[in-house]
DNA sequence: CAAAAAGTC
């Protein structure tokens, strides 16, 4: 195996033998434990207000949690390696018509550059930059697979007899499934091979959670990042595949850092794990600065001292054909945000010719919803002579037709689209017909603070490469115009990118990630921006909670199994702790998982008084007492049972449809998962069950099993009537959404913990106060 | 009294 951890510049730590009870080595450090063994759950007798994590930069918004608006598709077919000599694909099919479009992409230029960049011996990173429109996530992988080094081969492994299968394969990763899914679409059809019911072979094929599209004898597979970090655990050295191109690095997600540390590693390898096959890396970015890209792999032939200096990045820029974009600031810095908006949104309007619409980047749903307000009731002022005006909201909670009507062009003539939108309209989607950007500079961003254990969500200044992207969502269908609200000099502050995910993350599922595929060391291994040694050695002390470490930092059998189920850590170690005797509830756990790892709260914001009474009684028939954990068992439990009509079920309770159906993939999944690992014995009984209330002793059992994962996320009630943290002893709030919200209990556990305008805890539930020393001092 | 947007055999 090739990855099989420290990085040769930095030799593997010896570990002490003898250490204090209280303390764990990892990484060559001790770090005392004394925080977990010893709590002190008694507050202090005077609250103090809890520090500010960081100074609010703007006014908190109001979220609305409505249904997400994306559709799944939950085919599902075997994934077949495809065997040598297998139906040939068909060739040179492609419709004379997807030729001609192609050969019109920028990108085509650059094939056989692309071509020979790749072929030269020894060459085996390349990166590659083009913006959007240059068609690079289509045609790359269309130019390399037919080339020599992308044949399947069968090789001997050192040391073994058995021959094996390496290469064959190009593997495409995206940030997103819908990107996933349609490129590949799209490619199919271009291979002339299109995707679809009953194709049993294709050269094209796709893999993203619960759909799987892979036709015997594909050669190009489309997938998301986290598909292919799990297909990682399995096969650490991505055997399948001749080549990996990493697409749209530069959004610097947590999942694509972890990826390209273990191409690296694979990379700087000897390749044994490949019977000698080299894998070959295209790593694909819309910016310009690749320069920690460049730098990342050019260390990589450490072995051969000869090449040590020169560079074996190649890196190649395709230009694009851009529409011009106008930039406008504004000439001194506005004293109100929202007035500034208005103010520029209107003087467009008036100014500005149609067709164009407006599309105007806030930064969350309070900030919408109040500029939509305004906006209509101006468009109810104008004369007749000028255009109306269609205002659509546009953020990720909201509901599918809510969003649709961003999308589509205005029905009534004479009339501006104007789309307001969180970021999500920066990478996310693509709202056409768009020629006026407005940019307010801000967007929310959500950061962990280690040290607190707890994460914050305040809007904050973006990033350079953040308002280009905005700006140039002026340009996709003709020349446009993007207003600034903020000043030039403003902009010139501006950090040149955004601080990628994993230094604002908490990083313990990518420290368990790093240990289930062979990372000894964590700290030695690569990374294009390295978190803090706190948060590392945070993450490690609280897997070691978890059981999933041991005491020299070496993961357990527990901590494989944490990090093979598709859920946080400390939800997999409520799932083991559950298959113990003294609480045998792995049914009831894995139900509640699923119900709040299916995507946002399955339940709507309840918007209007009139809903809220609606709606009221039959939510308090699901909620239990002990909080929202027995709410959510309850939930799936009364949905699972309803047979009928789940649909109407859902809407009588406003609850969101979409998620409840990924909840029940979720369940079926971790079931069958904890069938192979014997955490259950038998095969649980098919839907429907009748539903039983559970009574309140069950309910201590499970709530005592969630302790297990979040004994750290407690607080206790102080005489004051605030409730106090355990880790931090800071004031928290129960959340407004919570079953508990307004109520007073000894003490609280949460599974969330953030802080907006005030410190919030989601997703609570009552427990006794013993409960929480007793799950502290509990070890495995 | 209320949340950005992504994602996992």
């Amino acid at each position: 195996m090739a990855a099989s951890g420290s990085n040769a510049e930095q030799p593997a730590k010896r570990r002490k033998k003898q250490q204090p009870a209280n303390a764990i080595t990892i990484g060559g450090r001790t770090i005392s434990l004394e925080a977990y063994l010893n709590p002190t759950p008694k507050p202090a007798k005077t609250i103090t207000t809890p520090a500010q994590p960081t100074a609010a930069t703007e006014k908190p918004e109001d979220p609305t949690p409505t249904e997400r608006g994306k559709k799944t598709t939950t085919t599902s077919r075997p994934e077949n390696h495809g065997r040598r000599g297998g139906p040939a694909p068909a060739r040179n099919t492609e419709d004379a018509g997807l030729l001609k479009t192609r050969k019109a992409l920028p990108i085509w230029q650059h094939r056989s550059e692309i071509q020979a960049a790749l072929r030269k011996p020894g060459s085996n990173v390349v990166v590659l930059v083009g913006e959007t429109g240059s068609g690079k996530s289509t045609q790359v992988p269309q130019f390399l697979y037919r080339e020599p080094w992308c044949r399947r081969q069968t090789v001997k492994l050192t040391g073994s007899q058995d021959e094996v299968a390496v290469g064959g394969t190009i593997a495409i990763t995206q940030p997103r499934r819908v990107a996933a899914t349609t490129l590949a679409h799209r490619v199919s059809r271009e291979a002339g091979t299109p995707l679809g019911k009953g194709q049993a072979d294709g050269l094209v094929g796709y893999s993203v959670r619960f759909d799987h599209q892979v036709p015997r004898g594909t050669k190009i597979k489309f997938l998301t990042e986290g598909t292919l970090l799990q297909e990682l655990l399995r096969d650490p050295c991505l055997r399948q595949y001749s080549a990996i191109i990493v697409d749209e690095i530069h959004e610097r997600s947590l999942d694509v850092d972890l990826l390209v540390g273990f191409l690296k590693q694979i990379l700087t390898g000897d390749l044994s794990g490949r019977g000698g096959v080299p894998l070959k890396v295209i790593v694909m970015s819309a910016t310009a600065d690749v320069d920690i890209i460049r730098g990342f792999f050019k260390d990589l032939s450490a072995d051969d001292n000869e090449h040590k200096d020169t560079d074996h990045v190649q890196v190649l820029r395709i230009k694009c054909r851009q529409y011009p974009v106008e930039v406008v600031h504004e000439p001194r810095p506005v004293p109100d945000i929202q007035d500034a908006l208005l103010k520029r949104i209107f003087k467009i309007h008036l100014e500005e010719p149609l067709p164009g619409d407006i599309l105007a980047f806030l930064t969350g749903q309070e900030e919408i919803e109040s500029a939509q307000k305004l906006i209509e009731e101006y468009a109810t002022t104008t004369a007749s002579n000028v255009p109306k005006i269609k205002v659509c909201p546009l953020y990720g909670q909201l509901s599918m037709e809510g969003q649709r009507e961003a999308f589509l062009p205005v029905k009534t003539a004479f009339t501006r689209k104007i789309v307001l939108a969180t970021n999500i309209a920066e990478t996310s989607v693509t709202v056409p017909g768009v020629r006026y950007v407005v940019d307010c500079g801000k967007a929310k961003v959500k950061k962990y603070r280690p040290r607190l254990g707890m994460e914050s969500l305040l809007a904050s200044v973006i990033s350079k490469s953040s308002a280009l992207q905005r700006a140039g969502r002026a340009g996709r269908e003709g020349a446009g115009k993007c207003f600034r609200l903020y000043t030039e000099s403003t902009f010139e502050t501006f950090q040149d990118s955004d601080l990628p995910e994993i230094l604002r993350n908490d990083v313990l599922g990518a420290v368990l990630t790093m240990k289930a595929r062979g990372i000894q060391d964590v700290l030695a291994f690569p990374l294009m921006d390295t978190p803090g040694t706190e948060s590392i050695e945070k993450a490690l002390l609280h897997l070691h909670y978890l059981g999933a470490l041991t005491d020299d930092g070496a993961i357990t059998p527990a901590g494989e199994k944490m990090a093979r189920f598709p859920i946080p850590a400390p939800l997999g170690a409520v799932i083991l702790a559950a298959a113990r005797p003294e609480f045998d509830c792995v049914m009831e756990a894995i139900d509640i998982i699923s119900c709040i790892t299916s995507g946002d709260d399955v339940f709507l914001q309840l918007q209007s008084e009139e809903a809220q009474e609606e709606v009221g009684a039959l939510r308090k028939e699901i909620q239990r007492r002990e909080g929202d954990i027995m709410t959510y068992l309850t939930t799936i439990q009364r949905y699972t049972a309803e047979n009928a009509d789940r649909i109407g079920w859902c809407k009588q309770r406003r609850i969101n449809m979409r998620n409840m159906r990924q909840a029940l993939n979720i369940r079926r999944q971790l079931r069958a998962m904890s069938l192979k690992e014997k955490l259950i014995s038998e095969a649980p009984p098919q839907d429907p069950q009748r539903f039983t209330p559970v009574d309140p002793e069950r309910a201590d059992v499970i709530l005592k099993c969630f302790m297990r994962g979040f004994a750290m996320k407690t607080a206790m009630l102080a005489p004051d009537g605030n409730y106090v943290t355990i880790q931090g002893k800071h004031v928290v709030a129960i959340h407004p959404a919570s079953v508990l919200h307004g109520q007073k209990k000894e003490a609280i556990m949460f599974l969330e913990h953030v802080f907006t305008n005030k410190n919030y805890a989601k997703k609570v539930s009552a427990i006794r106060a013993n409960w929480i020393v007793e799950a502290m001092e509990s070890r495995y």
